[in-house]
DNA sequence: TCTGGGGTCCTACATCGT
DNA sequence: TCTGACGATGTAGGACCC
């Protein structure tokens, strides 16, 4: 019998990988003495190694004792929790929780202030340990990233689970730190599967297994269903993947819109064909910061000028140390109720020049209503190009104020650039 | 108990030129 | 000359993510 020749096409193979509470995981290396204790991340504004340092000199910080430092019950200020150890999620603390509320929980928590420069160094460790295993690495943040299997040497074995192994293993060898990983027919499941075993897990899931993992999880798993979608879900009697996915199409797009719905459904039967994407460019660069207290436009003019123009050296000097050059400025600023309040402008040319962003940015401040108290301020810069690639188009003026809104004589108080 | 900072993407709407 | 369709572009806001 004559047997044809043909390529057999490799199964798909996509890992998410999640490093176990990274920012934590990556204090408790310099405090190893915290191990096991619940220790919250964020908030403080203070450096905890000099308080330490006064208080215990000449002793290394492995040594000083975990009395010494500070409490969560002690802590004064505003501010969200970044991330929380294992013992301290035992006690209900979490993510994006606010301080006040964590320290009802867990009033005995460790509270440790985030070194992101620590942080990015061990983020570019783990990730070249990654690349030098498997090349085709995507970035999702400083914590995570997927990675694609499917061409890697072993890359196939037990579905991935040998190759997510040694991944595992090496990052610990060179990092000491732990990682979550997922390994699926694509980023959606990947993303789900590396949380079935956390931490320091390995899940792998195939298309046979949808309908029996998948299916039974709150829609709230789902990458991309947010607060907002699960609330309109539950109105709509959807709790689990499996009921979204019982759902007609045109019936989801009737209800969420044609975008939406569609990817909603897709989402639902575990289809997903984005790829791994390797490189990519940013759209934006910006700055912005809460103040300690709620300021007000009248009253603490020259407070708010200052942080003004520092929001607009920050992101010019941003945008100069990545060699990016920006056309469109903006401002955001949040009022002492939350809301929320945008305005931006696009200029002729690019620029990457902190005194235009400033007068730009001052105009942009002048659309807005400034009679309410603020308690957030951000400048951004978008549509961004690549210092050289932009060499040729025009100079960087300021566009003539244009027929917007009038602005509220009390805009003008930022003062002149 | 209030809710950070830095992003991306999507949608709706206005405006403008063809 | 008027009207409408349409695509491109800019703007504002919202949802979501880490």
């Amino acid at each position: 019998m004559e047997r044809k020749s043909r390529t057999v096409t490799p199964r798909r193979r996509i890992a998410h990988l999640d490093m176990d509470a990274f920012f934590a995981s990556v204090e408790l290396l310099r405090y190893p003495q915290l191990k096991g204790l619940p220790v919250v991340i964020g908030g403080g504004r203070r450096k905890v190694d000099e308080m330490l340092v006064e208080r215990y000199a000449g002793r290394p910080l492995s040594e000083v004792p975990p009395q010494a430092f500070p409490l969560l019950k002690d802590y004064v200020g505003r501010g969200v929790i970044t991330t929380a150890t294992y013992p301290a999620r035992q006690f209900g603390v979490g993510s994006a929780m606010g301080m006040m509320k964590a320290a009802k929980l867990c009033p005995q928590a460790i509270v440790l202030p985030v070194d992101f420069d620590e942080v990015r160094r061990y983020s570019r460790t783990f990730k070249s340990v990654i690349r030098e295993i498997a090349p085709l690495v995507e970035d999702r943040g400083v914590d995570e990233v997927y990675i694609d299997f499917t061409e890697v040497p072993g890359g196939q074995r037990e579905g991935g689970r040998v190759l997510a192994r040694l991944i595992q293993k090496s990052i610990f060898e060179a990092t000491g730190l732990t990682c979550s990983i997922g390994v699926a027919p694509n980023k959606l499941i990947a993303k789900m599967a590396s949380e079935f075993d956390k931490p320091n897990g390995i899940s792998v899931v195939f298309e046979d297994d949808i309908q029996t993992r998948i299916w039974p999880l709150p829609v709230r798993k789902i990458n991309g269903i947010g607060p907002k979608a699960e609330a309109k879900l539950h109105r709509l009697h959807i709790r689990t993947i499996g009921e979204m996915a019982a759902q007609d199409v045109d019936w989801l797009v009737g209800n969420f819109g044609r975008s939406t719905g569609a990817w909603m459904h897709d989402a639902a039967w575990g289809r997903d064909d984005r790829p791994v994407v390797t490189e990519s460019e940013p759209v934006s660069m910006s700055r912005e910061t809460t103040f300690d207290r709620d300021l007000h436009a009248v009253r603490d003019r020259a407070e708010l000028g200052a942080i003004f123009t520092e929001l607009c050296q920050k992101v010019a000097a941003d945008l100069q140390r990545k060699g990016y050059v920006g056309k469109t400025i903006g401002i955001k600023l949040r009022y002492d109720d939350f809301r929320i309040a945008t305005r931006d402008q696009t200029i002729e040319g690019f620029t990457a020049d902190p005194r235009t962003i400033r007068q730009v940015a001052g105009q942009c401040l002048k659309r807005v209503p400034l009679k309410q108290p603020l308690r957030l301020l951000g400048v951004r810069v978008g549509k961004l190009a690549r210092e050289g690639d932009a060499a040729a188009a025009p100079p960087a003026a300021p566009a003539p104020a244009t027929a917007h809104r009038a602005a509220e004589p009390i805009a003008d108080l930022f003062g002149p650039a």
